[in-house]
DNA sequence: TCAGATTACGAAATCGATTTCGATACTTGA
DNA sequence: TCAAGTATCGAAATCGATTTCGTAATCTGA
């Protein structure tokens, strides 16, 4: 049996409310059997009752960290986020609370937010825009502190962090111009994502700032993740009439699993054919040859989300808390000058 | 305000001793009424408040997974242990608690204990093995049922999921015998933890099997984890006055490490050196060449351990469980034959 | 028909803390 | 010296569920 408040006060002739309040700071007692108490406390090893507490003071201290997607398709990015924003939390006495398997299912959310067992959720890998303005309004609804990440959401009443894909993709596009490049492929995702969006409104913006036609043809859109479709659609590319000289891939992966193609291909990277991915995954600085690609600050990511979650859990009226971090290209060995015709 | 029990039974003309029992399958409700219980809950949006359920259930259906060593530096593992945890624990309706700064730290273990916010504890990288029995004892003392992860504690009574590093090193020294190396170096960690020993008792058997002296000036203890550290016992390696033609590294960050420096003194592997990692992480499969290691069912273990701790939480007395898992030899192109002298 | 069993429900205790509201004793100042 | 203020503490309510135990109503069988 656990030493509980009781106990404290029969060994000490107080009542419960007297050590309480010695334990909570409060000013009306005695700074004599405040010491008795803490004293008291370390003799008989006393801990407060986690739900007890939770009950009386209508809070936990826990934040929901909600991943809506196959965790292991975002492994790597968890593996840089977590660390990150658990500290944060703990330095706020806050603890991350883990919920894997609730992706599609708003009844769960609902119950989350009813049960009350944690004070704020955040949302990581949101689905696409429109469910996730339905899965705010419920959340709001409830009136549970909440905030989606990494993915802007394109409404002004609601929170994320997300980093900057338009000037990502832009930086990304001049780089290859800058190269020499004038046709350059995309493999872009469904454009229910905003960061496809942003990401494809840079690539077209860094075009039309060089006053390159915008190819349609050029643009494959991945409607799968299957490995087997980015195949095909690189395939496509290579058997295009004008084929691209540099392809931009939407994630890391993506380009990755284009790499291992070229050299089944005999294509010789980067003199052949430049490439480029998206994320900066650790694997991306391994590969033969390593990866030019875009780098998130997902560490810091993750460390602002908690941050404007605790903001909003104490603030009251609740605005809407909305970051953008700056990304950073990363030049490496698979983007080179476009070849000699 | 969220809906209570109290609301339900106010609107059903109830007590709320009948709706509770109603909604938890107690016999002594008739299905009527059940129904119309459960009509209210769905009208009215009833979610039971968490911390009421724990403070009167005397469980919080939670576990905590204490990190018990700096998070990024098993980033890689925990990435593929959490999703298997979590699935696991979800099915059982349980969550993950994380906490990641309580490491060196036995009073917040012990605060953690007390304060009954989680039924129970993995801890993942315990520290050396004597601290890890006083951790263990703590925990017992405490009444919290908990197991360790991934590595081997050698106490009977202490539960723990690890994978079997002597059959793993074994294997490994095995291969590189087969390859006709008799000169094999080791660079392996303090003798503190007892997957050192294992690894160390792997590498040493196939040595004594294959009839191969032990030469103590081939193996290296590292002391520091930093890469400088790693990049000096390198260079002792090849300045030993008969060099190894092969050398397996404790963790594949470390082999890795060797790689590059072996690019850079033009050293070719496998052609005059053979190198070996262990751990099996994802960038070893990406390496130019790639490496050869053991990987680790990592989320098997994560899996393992949720159910063995679900266990432990539910039986009464505990035992110790204890689970060694096989670990599978990935060759790769790091290591071939042994160079003609 | 009636004792005993069964069914269906509610009153109240309980989990372990916090907080509100008094109550008492002690100071303070004019 | 006495009214008003201050310092210190405790009784009891409260948070929202579960569980024990008692009771009334209904059913059963000889």
């Amino acid at each position: 049996m656990p030493v509980t408040i009781k106990d404290l006060s029969n060994q000490l002739g107080l009542s419960r409310s007297t050590v309480s309040k010695a334990l909570n700071g409060r000013s009306d007692v005695s700074s004599a059997t405040r010491e008795r108490v803490l004293r008291a406390v370390d003799e008989l090893g006393y801990q407060p009752s986690a739900a007890a507490r939770n009950l009386r003071r209508q809070r936990t201290d826990k934040l929901g960290l909600v991943v809506n997607y196959p965790f292991q398709r975002v492994a790597d990015f968890l593996a840089e986020l977590i660390p990150g924003m658990a500290a944060v939390a703990e330095d706020a006495e806050y603890n991350l609370i883990l919920y894997t398997s609730m992706a599609g299912n708003e009844q769960r959310i609902k119950s989350l937010c009813r049960s009350r067992e944690v004070d704020g959720i955040i949302v990581a890998w949101p689905p696409g825009s429109s469910e996730t303005v339905t899965l705010s309004q419920l959340m709001a609804e409830e009136q549970m502190p909440h905030i989606f990440l990494p993915r802007r959401v394109s409404n002004a009443g609601i929170s994320f962090v997300a980093a900057d894909h338009v000037q990502g993709a832009r930086a990304l596009t001049q780089h290859l111009i800058s190269l020499g490049h004038r046709r350059i492929g995309f493999e872009r995702l469904p454009e229910v994502y905003e960061t496809d969006q942003d990401r494809h409104a840079g690539y077209t913006g860094a075009l039309r700032d060089a006053g390159i036609a915008y190819d349609p043809s050029l643009v494959i859109s991945a409607t799968s993740t299957d490995p087997h479709y980015h195949t095909r659609s690189f395939r496509t590319f290579l058997s295009h009439p004008a084929p691209p000289t540099a392809i931009l891939f939407f994630t890391d992966p993506m380009a990755i699993n284009a790499l291992n193609l070229a050299k089944e291909q005999k294509i010789r990277i980067p003199q052949d054919l430049s490439i480029a991915g998206y994320d900066g995954i650790l694997a991306s600085g391994v590969t033969e040859p390593t990866l030019t690609t875009v780098g998130q600050a997902v560490s810091e990511m993750g460390r602002l989300a908690v941050e404007s979650l605790l903001q909003l859990i104490e603030e009251q009226p609740r605005t809407a808390i909305q970051h953008t971090l700056p990304v950073e290209l990363i030049v490496r060995g698979s983007t080179g000058p476009k070849p000699k015709d």
